[in-house]
DNA sequence: TGTACATCAGTGAACGCGCGTTCACTGATGTAC
DNA sequence: TGTACATCAGTGAACGCGCGTTCACTGATGTAC
């Protein structure tokens, strides 16, 4: 925009980036308050818009949700990609994700919030769990190899949802990726 | 209730059981659509009386959820109780109590929602996690014994989270019991 | 056993508020010629 | 380079609705005497 580029407020009628904005005010107010107690009206104020702009990109809240879930789990396959092929590895940045993106996480996995069979979701979600279920493979295993990734998927999960409820002792490493590592190293504990 | 013990619609101007009779029905509508897409109102609609009368019990939405927390965590420690000492079967019954009172646990799992520092509710908690640790004694580790406890404590509340988002694949076995003990079992992977 | 009274659970009308949605509009941008 | 026109993002007033809260009230229950 010519007029951010000086820093002032922007004064052209139309906004050019609404959509980014928008989305950006959503996951503010999610991180903020939790994934119900704001509205579409609420958005449009933190953008800086009139009431009735979100609808035009996003149809009604589901829609902005989905868009939500649907950036959510690519950033999450892109943070899984990156930390390679060992599942510590992979399980710390599953936990470090979930904490750093939690407003995108909770979203990503309250489907009753949005559509999960949106095709976007659908590909970034498969993606992810691609990557997971790669790094579940270095887990030693009694059963099977199936047991052995949904082990891997949970603990990486229940730990990051219980730091995410501030339910873990309070004495743990305020690192959620160095609390996390020993006890994921568990699952190695041949 | 005279009325009641007959079959008729209860006529008493006096309900006598408001309280108990609110909580079911706020924890039918968060079963049925979650935490968040209910008001005061539609309980009282739900549970037969006028739109005032829930705020004489709860005072509001906070103060119902305190109560349903404080609830859910003594049935949750009971129902571990139940489970024994082992950490497959406690595990086991972590995981069903979840499915089995998923509206109490999304709730306990979210203190946002309530007060969590309440007498009661700490009480309970405080008894669960006791149960919880206990269970966890049985768990080999490689690590610490703390190390152990959080393993435990997360593969456990990871398969239930998981399970209860529906994220886990549709082909498992329909009773997130049987579902869930060999994937525990892996802990156990020596 | 009967009467008077205090207590308090639940009522229902009223209020102001923020919400989502609709719709005729405004004005910026891009394109055709 | 200039003009005309189509497109569409964003505006703002208006609507009806359900909400939480307040408050004077009703009527059932328990207790004192």
């Amino acid at each position: 925009m010519y007029s951010a580029r000086f820093g002032e407020a922007s004064i052209s009628y139309h906004h050019g980036n609404l959509r980014r904005t928008i989305m950006d005010a959503a996951v503010d107010a999610i991180t903020e308050t939790g994934t119900a107690t704001w509205s579409l009206r609420e958005l449009a104020r933190r953008a800086g818009v009139s009431h009735a702009a979100p609808a035009h990109h996003f149809g009604d809240k589901a829609g902005l949700l989905t868009a939500i879930a649907a950036e959510g789990y690519a950033l999450f396959a892109d943070a899984l990609a990156a930390a390679g092929d060992d599942f510590l590895d992979v399980g710390v940045a599953y936990v470090g994700f979930a904490v750093s993106h939690r407003a995108y996480f909770e979203v990503m996995f309250t489907p009753s919030l949005y559509e999960p069979s949106d095709p976007e979701v659908v590909a970034a979600r498969d993606r992810a769990g691609a990557i997971l279920a790669r790094g579940a493979r270095t887990v030693p295993r009694g059963g099977s190899q199936r047991e052995a990734g949904l082990a891997a998927w949970s603990i990486a999960h229940g730990f990051a949802s219980l730091w995410l409820s501030g339910a873990l002792p309070p004495d743990l490493s305020p690192s959620p990726e160095e609390a996390a590592r020993p006890v994921l190293r568990t699952l190695f504990s041949t």
